[in-house]
DNA sequence: TATGAATGAGGATTCATTCAT
DNA sequence: TATGAATGAATCCTCATTCAT
């Protein structure tokens, strides 16, 4: 659709915002629309129904995660820092935006199978990312040759997830990045890694 | 309730078969009572309301979950055996009632933000007891002194979590309990403990 | 039915309760069974349907008033005295029974059109009385010859009712028995009669 | 809401239709959409809920009452003729509109508590009417000084209600307006007034 | 493009009544 | 007589989507 005219985003944006302070099922058009200033009708010029402002939300949100990650892991020569900065930024980029981090970790998810399974593609450009850090690293020999790497992969993604889900529901209460050493340390060990970030040893 | 008539059972189990079947939405009160062989009026003799059913379904099969594990932990004298058999037997209990699979990682969290609440207190026992397990790595020297339980715990139940529900997103396609050595060894790893089942290296 | 059988009055004189502190429309089977000290189904030996209560329930009561009411006008002499026997007694019997005040004025009339009609039978049983009392008055030539009877009934026990509603919604809170002479001297007026009580001049 | 829109006054015509001629319990909104050539949620466009549509209608009529008898009183003098074209019209308009002395006279007492307070308050304005009256009485000396307002006003009003719920319950057979004269000298002579109309003597 | 009034399908829950014991 | 577990019909309201303007 037409995604660069700015009505797009505004929409996106308000159905974060919408979906953040009144829950998944308390998010209906009408109210994205309100917060968008817009009329209900509006909505329908730019998305095909309410399944694909979710599904162009998260993908929307999830390409800047994936281009911010990958730019950042670029500069970094070894596993265990780009592991660092992809754990680093995953922290921050949700830490940063209250809205989103409600909106991804819990009411995103009480959309029904079909929508799950849509998002689930799209999440699959972020899964790959973790695998080609994966491989970078038994390639150079950090990991072990024998490294099982979608079940690391399922390990990492699924330990930042719940981690992150976490402290959303005790409503975000702590500094989410001040876990990152610990979470890095524990990741990288569980790849079999050595700590090779400047401070370790 | 009255949790020992036949019926209770009979209905929480309608429920799980239902849900899987049809799907968290489409899984109508008449529909779970046309399954469990009742009248939809005999459901509210057995439970206060829909909600009620949800939440017992998850306490019920949960405590099966501790239960279980609570069991074959106490028979395994090192950390390591206790995580296996744990990770072991959360595959194995899942693996083995794909519709329960089902329900636990792709439908019920479909539910409204009160009842996902309610079914997180009940987790929480499950929680508890992989802490345990990681506290007495701890005390027996398995562990380092200062391992954070509380991440490291996030980081296996978020594994497994993820996990499990990338093989039921998969329709059950392969053998999740294949994984299972793989994937204890990552986590043990992760915790910085070393293997000391039998045939480990 | 068994009217001699103690459980019949028992479960009427629980219905009577029941309503008054539940509302017509939360007076459920079950609840006038539990305050009655029997069974569901036991109420269905005594009575056909829940309407069979109800309509037994007024006869049984509307029967007090005829009887009591009948009593009292037969030692009085003029028509002026007998409707302030009347009077008298039809608000005191109210009085002194406050469930039963809050039944008859407000629970039961939210009952069904087809109730409200067999009620409306029962009730014509009283309506009579009065009609007895104004053609005494009208052959004593105590109220002209050309009075409405039917009309003037109407007035009588609209009048009345209305008073007991009035005190009733505004929760019992004053004497009606207060205001029997007052409303004798409307009524009476109204009728074209003169006050030949021992007081009145 | 929207009072002004044809739609509003639409709806509430067609409860009045639909209640009168099904019975309080059996008028679902679903019928009374029909009746109003709309769908079932354009109901909701105009009115809260199922019960705003009956508090509505109430109000709706019984201002028809009052502005009607308001405006006939102003062009009277004595209290006679002001009570005579009270009684007039209030069993005119519901003489015109039988459907809607079904409605008032006995499906809409089948309301529950709530609902018949909310009536009752909207009742107050042509309750303060008949006082207005009463008061001008006195006041110009026609009445008694010692005259009871309050339940002179209760005789008249429960008087009026009786005399037409009668007339309902007997299918409306017979002429309301004829007894209109009868009833007027009934009320004037409770209150203690003299006949000031024309053809009175 | 933009509007917003109108649409209409769909489901949890209550409770009078029955009947096997 | 007495019980009480089981039955099952019946309805208000929400909200994604459309379409005439």
């Amino acid at each position: 659709m037409k995604r660069n005219k700015p009505k797009y985003k505004q929409i996106i944006d308000a159905a974060v915002i919408v979906i953040a302070e009144n829950g998944y099922h308390q998010a209906q058009v009408s109210k994205i629309a309100k917060q968008a200033g817009v009329a209900d009708g509006t909505i329908y010029l730019y998305f095909k129904n309410k399944e694909d402002i979710l599904i162009s939300l998260f993908k929307e949100k999830m390409s800047l995660f994936v281009d911010k990650i990958e730019e950042v892991i670029a500069g970094k020569q070894t596993v265990s820092e780009k592991l660092l900065v992809m754990i680093e930024n995953h922290c921050k980029i949700l830490s940063d935006d209250h809205h989103l981090a409600i909106v991804t970790q819990l009411e995103l998810r009480q959309s029904n199978k079909e929508i799950r399974l849509k998002i689930n593609d799209v999440l699959k450009g972020y899964l790959k990312l973790i695998d080609t850090i994966l491989v970078s690293g038994v390639e150079s020999g950090e990991f072990s040759a024998n490294l099982d790497v979608r079940l690391a992969r399922q390990m990492i993604f699924g330990t930042l997830d719940e981690m992150v889900t976490t402290w959303v529901m005790n409503e975000q209460k702590y500094d989410l990045t001040a876990q990152v050493p610990t979470i890095h340390k524990l990741l990288l060990q569980g790849c079999g890694g050595r700590n090779t970030i400047s401070l370790g040893g």
